[in-house]
DNA sequence: GTCTATACTGAGATAGAC
DNA sequence: GTCTATCTCAGTATAGAC
């Protein structure tokens, strides 16, 4: 049966996204779902793989968004270089949007972040989308060397998974139990990315 | 012996640094160090215990000069508040120096960024540096409300171990196999810090 | 107190019958 | 397409030698 398939997917998605891809079993995929063991071997080729379908037919869509509502600026702008904040909402909103409408995307996220998967399903899935942003964030921020822009974006994506993704602990302040606000939690990264990205090339101690 | 213990952490360590944590089994490290298995549990009892310690050994001075660069700041300062730079400083500075003499230092960590396993030993071993160190932050941008200060503090510990330890391969852009200097890595890490902690509350676009 | 030998449980993967 | 049986390898636990 097509269900087959189908029932593996929705039981892993669940599954993983509650205890996390290395701490659930396929074993214990196939119970709850009711089908065999051999099955996933035989419609996915292995775990790994399962959890790759699992990831693509949730990021693709948000993908999709990203590179529609970047060009909606892009033709807005004419020919002029996108703003920092115009770039960054184009890549956030949809992912937030996507949060927004349906959770488990945003947790089986943060698990890939929290078993450190993610490097590699980036590579896979959003490498397109990021070949795209890539050139707008150079135009946007062009007296940045390309290494330091590089380095720059290297730190923007750790801020960024960490913050959809992981939720550290920390010692004397509220964690995540007084407000994990999504929405608001993107603003102060909007913020905080802008800042970082287009700060001058040698450190500058605040004078305000 | 007591060169079983010392063996088998030596040998993890590097086996670990090369190839990862999930990927090293026991097996593996008890063949190479030439000692028996139950040897690890009986030293260690577990393979995460084991994993522990390592990271005990090494993390533990970088964390104690980390609080001796602080409070030197803090005792030339005489009360008044540090500025970002200074405490960043003393936060980075050991880790660049220790990554600089001990490469498998960084690499081990690297590994244990790439594996998801830095939360749990962020949260055993480096808590209560942080827990020094956030205050000294709090006076720094006095502006910042809590909630705010807390969600940009998320931001750069992910901004910082992406950059130390995970390195996505960005396409169209100089990878690590351009430059990988740590202190040149450091001081771009540092400016763009600076730039999202000293963010206003409300983007901002550049203006120079 | 240290270490060896061995067995136990559960994981992902695979071959072959139906 | 599906399922049974089996394989290999992992981490862990224990009994007992020295």
């Amino acid at each position: 049966m097509i269900d087959t398939k189908q029932k593996i997917l929705d039981t892993a998605e669940r599954l993983i996204g509650d205890q996390g891809y290395a701490a659930t079993s396929l074993r214990h995929i196939i119970a709850e779902a009711g089908v065999n063991l051999a099955a996933v071997h035989y419609h996915f080729g292995s775990k790994e793989d399962l959890l790759d379908e699992l990831i693509l037919r949730k990021a693709a869509a948000v993908n999709a968004e990203r590179i529609a509502l970047l060009e909606r600026y892009e033709a807005q702008a004419g020919g002029r270089p996108l703003s920092v904040h115009q770039i960054l909402t184009a890549f956030f909103q949809p992912m937030q949007e996507a949060g927004s409408r349906n959770p488990q995307f945003v947790k089986l996220m943060a698990r890939m972040y929290a078993e450190g998967l993610l490097p590699g399903i980036v590579a896979k899935h959003f490498h397109p989308t990021l070949a795209r942003f890539i050139p707008a964030l150079r135009a946007a921020l062009p007296h940045l060397p390309e290494a330091e822009l590089s380095a720059r974006l290297q730190f923007m994506f750790g801020a960024m998974s960490h913050a959809v993704c992981g939720a550290l602990q920390l010692p004397g302040l509220p964690g995540e139990s007084a407000a994990p606000d999504f929405r608001q939690t993107m603003r102060r990264l909007m913020v905080f990315l802008i800042g970082g990205l287009q700060a001058p090339l040698t450190p500058e101690v605040q004078s305000k």
